[in-house]
DNA sequence: ATCTATACATACCTCATGGTAACTGTCATG
DNA sequence: CATGACAGTTACCATGAGGTATGTATAGAT
């Protein structure tokens, strides 16, 4: 559990083992990252289940093969559920759970704070722009 | 600017040009990221400047190489400062601004709801352990 | 003269991520 | 018989993160 003060101050109370930090971390990593954030979006978006077709087209730039990878990932994560209808051609329905929207709600949470100081990161990536690469751009 | 609505729906307003958007998901990722995140946290705890070799002493695991990465990264998104005093040996101290206290307080909330949830994702795996991968434990 | 300490920079290596391209299996269509 | 659609899987490759080991500069200690 972690308290968190008002000062920016903190105080990591070890009531977790090293075992739940280290999901909570992974958690907190994953939820965070590009593609699955954007599939999780794209679902939350389509409030019901979509196909992986659907999901595919709306998450802009992904490859097929890790869109699989990442709704794969967030289903055993309990983020999402994956329907299989035996059918031909195959037909696969993907849907938020309850926790993935839960989840989406707090990220977003947190991507709207972020938005909100845009202004500060950008003046600071302008005094002092070293280590924001744009060399692959 | 995004808006949140109770029942996990979402309504993305474009307000953000996809330069800002693109900021905004970088900042997420790497504030929730590993090594920058465990950096912060040491710094929080310290309340104060942080000589270099304190931090490498604190941030488990971490190179040297890759704690100085981290620690321009944040100092350019202005999460840190850094500060040299020419003197020999050589002495830099780091610490967090207000900026980089205020994001980790934000980061550490959804640590804290993660946190929280963590019997439905240990849940989650036990029925689905396809995607988390144990191999290389 | 050599060693130590600090805060890096640099070279080199490994491994995971993620991209493209091609293959799979089944049925309807032409 | 060949093709296309769907939801993948598989092989292969490029990139980048991050590890180790070593170099750098300077001054004090031995």
């Amino acid at each position: 559990m972690v308290t968190v003060m008002n000062d920016h101050t903190f105080d990591f109370c070890e009531t977790l083992t090293d075992a739940q930090d280290a999901l909570a971390r992974e958690m907190l990593e994953r939820a965070s990252a590009k593609w699955p954030l954007r599939a999780m979006h794209i679902l939350a978006e389509a409030k019901g289940p979509l196909r992986f077709s659907r999901v595919l087209e709306r998450v802009e730039g992904i490859s097929q093969k890790v869109l699989t990878q990442t709704l794969r990932t967030l289903e055993s994560d309990g983020l999402v559920t994956r329907t299989l209808y035996p059918q031909v051609p195959p037909r696969v329905e993907y849907e938020l759970t309850p926790l993935g929207g839960e989840l989406l709600v707090e990220v977003v949470t947190l991507w709207q704070w972020i938005a909100n100081r845009l202004p500060d990161f950008e003046a600071a990536r302008k005094r002092a722009p070293q280590a924001t690469d744009t060399s692959k751009g």
